[in-house]
DNA sequence: AGTACAATGACAACATGCTGACATAGTGAA
DNA sequence: TTCACTATGTCAGCATGTTGTCATTGTACT
């Protein structure tokens, strides 16, 4: 009664920590000739697909990590000129990380890769269980978020 | 048409990177009073779900890590008595891991949070979805995995 | 048996992530 | 406004993870 669903739960803790890694390394894998290392296109993509702008500790909280660590990155980011931050109108300290037009050069090239590796991998998959599934997840986050 | 589609699928990732980071601070919260860090239970864990015995690179795989990141953990543990390296009977040089006697006390303590942590975080999820969502996960992890 | 290839253990160098701590600035409520 | 609390940036120290490399052993095929 309990254990079936507790296994299964488990599995799918597992689970997530396994693509969790799989993912990084099919990122490394597409960027590899870009000059990224993950934590640098996870902070990219983060910020391409935020409508609105984000802050250091925004993406830390999309990507799940500490603000710190990504603090770090932005920094060394922005000084290789792929990041620039600009003034937040809604928060007069925490700056928007935006990209620069290099930034932008490389989220171009990075897009050439992504977009024939999202293809390829869900074709095949109806886009009713990729909803389902990021709505679960989407959900689990909520419990675990604070 | 392509779009949608692909936004759905980088949400679908970020949203695992974000899990995976907040599964992990749960993990710490929940044993924390174990002396256990989230590179320890992920290996107890992983060990503890398995039905037959794991060898490093299995955990490895199992957790989507190196297996030189897992083997330097589990020396450690085996220095410090949790875990043990035992005969593998299907290949000679790569041993399995099991849990010593104190291993498996740990890991009776780490029941005893995770337990009711299961069941609050599952009771209202119906079982048809979490087996719905561990079906996509794993058929992307099938799809990245070599 | 012999041989090519794969798997494993070990080590080093480096990148990344975390916690803790501190100062400063921002926010919200009285 | 004042005050308590929160958010942010910054730094240091440490744990963890990755890649690359090498030697050794296993495995599979002939």
């Amino acid at each position: 009664m309990h254990s079936p669903k507790r296994i299964l739960f488990l599995d799918l803790v597992l689970s997530i920590f396994r693509l969790n890694g799989l993912l990084i390394a099919e990122g490394d894998a597409l960027t590899e000739k870009l000059g990224l290392t993950h934590a640098r296109w996870k902070v990219i993509g983060a910020i391409a697909l935020s409508n609105a702008g984000l802050t250091v500790p925004g993406v830390a909280r999309v990507l799940g990590q500490s603000r710190q660590a990504v603090q770090r990155i932005t920094d060394v980011m922005v000084e290789d000129g792929l990041l620039a931050y600009q003034r937040n109108p809604k928060h007069k300290r925490s700056v928007l990380i935006t990209l620069t037009e290099e930034g932008n050069h490389v989220y171009n090239m990075l897009r050439e890769q992504q977009d024939p590796w999202v293809m390829e991998n869900t074709q095949e998959i109806p886009i009713e269980e990729l909803d389902q599934t990021l709505r679960l997840i989407r959900r689990l986050i909520n419990k675990f978020d604070k």
